[in-house]
DNA sequence: TAAGTAAATATGAATATACTTATATAAAAG
DNA sequence: CTTTTATATAAGTATATTCATATTTACTTA
């Protein structure tokens, strides 16, 4: 495991640590949806949702889609198969193969 | 999906989101270890490495045995065993099966 | 019992997070 | 063009996080 990997799983798991963005996150994986969608389902502030969301998307875990005047959010599925993938194969790894060298 | 179930989750996630406390984890996960092997694995002081270990105690992904003065740590398999099963499965759960009325 | 060792905890500083209010951008509708 | 609507961004604030240094606790051994 190199370093980047590392800040690549811990990215994931800073943007779903927070239970507001968890549930957002949910919502997006459940159905497409737009930023005023989920300030009324969620009864959070629109600011507060399009920072969430960015930070959702910095993580990869959410797309975008521009129409019109309205942005649709949704979830990333091929990246969240690769962590729910991934995630299992890191745990069995044995002691180097964790760190390569250089990376410690 | 109760607040208490999320709030479950994110905290697993907020434990695994640092780099530090990740690889803390990893080794772990790989092989018991007491305080002092894992702060000379990964160059960290003593209490950074005490301080980030209760986050994963917190969280229930690491178990804890005293020896003397030594105090053995390893991954707790039976949560993460839990954390890996559970989480595509809510993935799969739609809309109302999200969250119960009350807790919204 | 005194000295030494492993680990935990207290405290403080620098930085990050999550949210609020206010404002900017950009497309739609009148 | 002006107004309205959806979303993003900026700035400020309160709180949380991460780490360092210093100290404490608990056990071991000389």
């Amino acid at each position: 495991m190199t370093n980047y990997e590392i800040e690549e799983i811990t990215k994931i798991c800073k943007a779903l640590s927070d239970p507001t963005r968890f549930k957002i996150f949910l919502l997006l994986n459940d159905r497409v949806s737009c930023v005023n969608a989920i300030v009324n389902f969620l009864q959070v502030s629109q600011p507060a949702v399009s920072q969430h969301l960015k930070i959702l998307r910095e993580a990869g875990l959410v797309k975008i889609e521009k129409r019109g005047y309205w942005v649709h959010y949704s979830s990333n599925q091929e990246k969240i198969d690769k962590f729910l993938k991934d995630f299992p194969t890191i745990l069995k790894l044995k002691g180097g193969e964790k760190y390569v060298q250089k990376n410690k």
